[in-house]
DNA sequence: ATATATATACTCAATTTGACTATATTTAAT
DNA sequence: ATTAAATATAGTCAAATTGAGTATATATAT
């Protein structure tokens, strides 16, 4: 057995929710700097190796390399996946040499200072514009991405009833509902199907083609897709949109976020009533001045929370007597 | 910048509900046949390397890895976590090598047959006794582990506040009640209080004490909590469960499989209301003759449930008109 | 003064959940 | 053959939650 050249990678999806929209911070060095010349350069997430005897642990290697690129100190952190399928990397030589990266996910408030250097926020549905259904329906699913889907559907007659059923629901395209969790099963299907850039090698667009969707480097869109997946999925039952708040916040502030966050639109006066009856939140006394109509009770989260919060079972019927 | 060594393993937390238990897969050699005599070899997850030049990805890894060890050809895996803390693992020499775990979770269906040889299945309370309320609460936490953490919280003046609260949160010690998911946070917290043997290096316990619960080899146990973790926080929402159950069974099976898996029992009425009504399954319109009483009807899982099991957000109340 | 924007309170039917009761079919014991 | 025990399955009913509103309050802009 020998051993081979083994390389960790750590990324970093950081994510903020800034002037209605759910961003994550780019870099545009880092990772391809040697391969690629400057102004070919594409978007990438925060990178780095993992250094073993510099680094205790992999998160704080991670904390390590985001700070020194960005100057961003991260708050909440989260492991999200580790991707090691070969060809991932243009680092991979034919030596048969591999790089593995690990994704985290990371939450920082609004304005977070950081060294903008060659970081920038950039909003995440421009990575995957058909997640965001707040003004309705992205009219690029039934423009481009529905009839793409079918073509690629139809192709292969052998797999036509796996590809239609794969298709059916992670686009809820016949009776079911869009699932606003489903993030990751989508963009799989559309590099499955060729149709965004970074599965060009399939050939199914054309050279001038530029799919659906802003690129990313690798499969950086990819890991936005895994953490947005993440934070859509556990947005309900755990208190994380307070990772992405002020202190004190209104009621809609709160909503917004959500609402950016999860890609739909929330019905106010039930969502109100969802965080308060909870208790998720508590009233400062203090209001907000800003606002354009009547002022908003600035409110905050309460750290109890957390703790009551647990559900034993959700969803399951548990027996209380023996 | 140094390019050290780095090796990566792969490990296998594959579970099977047998004779109302949650079972994991253990074996006996493996990791540590290098560094420990036969006799002292302790209970570990099936385990290899990961191979760059032999595997195309992370999970083909495993799944031959698991192949060649046990003989078991596995069907549902998923990623669990990654897992690379310094000192987790005695093969890390002082130059700053540092071996780097990957964790996956699989389910096979009971009576899956493997080659035995080193293999074993080992319920999986025996190394988190705690953690199966079906008998009603464990004696073992108030007997055992409840005054052992208050000592752990005392012992630290500056920490008891954040001791306490993590205690009060992890074991529902206070108003709220025992959240079933919570099993890596048990776990962490009982490590950290040094009551488990794989803490021993903070000497909390004597020579002589074995700590609380069966013991696994390196973080196997870690990994077996986060699995466990992974699975009771799923069950609810995916049809994950019929991975582990024969084409069809009986409603009353198939609660006792969430139960084995939950730790906790369940209201036998309201459990069969909420499958059905939700139409998880269907009749196949056999019955079980098996059983001691009224014959039970046979069901199977529906495959479409799949598909519409999607509930856009729940837990947010989304808007539906503009 | 009035329109517009926003916040917040309240209503009400539909659905879901928790905790039961009642009844049906078996096998095992007397 | 009769009865007890075990299990399956149907049905009830109040409480809680949810979905979809209406109503009212308090700001600013014109």
């Amino acid at each position: 057995m020998v051993a081979l050249d083994i390389n960790i990678g750590l990324n970093a999806v950081i994510m903020a929710v800034t002037e209605g929209a759910p961003r994550v911070l780019t870099v545009h060095k880092g990772v391809l700097s040697e391969y690629a010349p400057a102004e070919d350069r594409p978007t990438a997430l925060p990178f780095g190796p993992f250094e073993p005897n510099r680094h205790r642990t992999l998160e704080l290697g991670l904390r390590e390399w985001v700070e020194e690129q960005t100057g961003l100190s991260l708050g909440y952190v989260e492991q999200l996946y580790t991707f090691g399928d070969r060809n991932r990397d243009p680092r991979e030589r034919a030596d048969g040499s591999r790089v593995v990266s690990i994704g985290y996910l990371a939450l920082v408030r609004e304005n977070s200072p950081f060294r903008t250097k060659d970081a920038e926020w950039v909003n995440c549905y421009d990575f995957l514009p058909w997640e965001d259904w707040r003004s309705g329906r992205p009219p690029l699913l039934d423009q481009f991405i529905f009839p793409a889907l079918e073509k690629w559907i139809m192709a292969e007659p052998e797999e036509q009833a796996q590809r239609a059923e794969r298709t059916s629901i992670a686009f809820a395209t016949t009776d079911s509902r869009w699932d606003i969790e489903r993030v990751l099963d989508r963009y799989e299907l559309l590099y499955e199907a060729g149709l965004v850039v970074e599965a060009k090698r399939d050939a199914v667009l054309k050279k001038t083609e530029a799919g659906v969707g802003r690129s990313f480097a690798l499969d950086h869109r990819r890991m936005l897709a895994t953490a947005l997946a993440r934070v859509r999925g556990k947005i309900k039952y755990r208190p994380l949109v307070f990772e992405l708040l002020a202190p004190t916040f209104t009621l809609l502030k709160l909503q917004n976020v959500v609402e950016a966050l999860s890609g739909v639109r929330l019905h106010k006066q039930n969502f109100r009533r969802l965080v308060t009856n909870n208790r998720l939140v508590e009233q400062t006394g203090k209001l907000d001045t800003e606002s354009r109509g009547r002022p908003a009770a600035l409110f905050q989260f309460r750290r109890d929370a957390v703790r009551e919060r647990s559900q034993p079972g959700v969803g399951l019927p548990v027996r209380q007597s023996p």
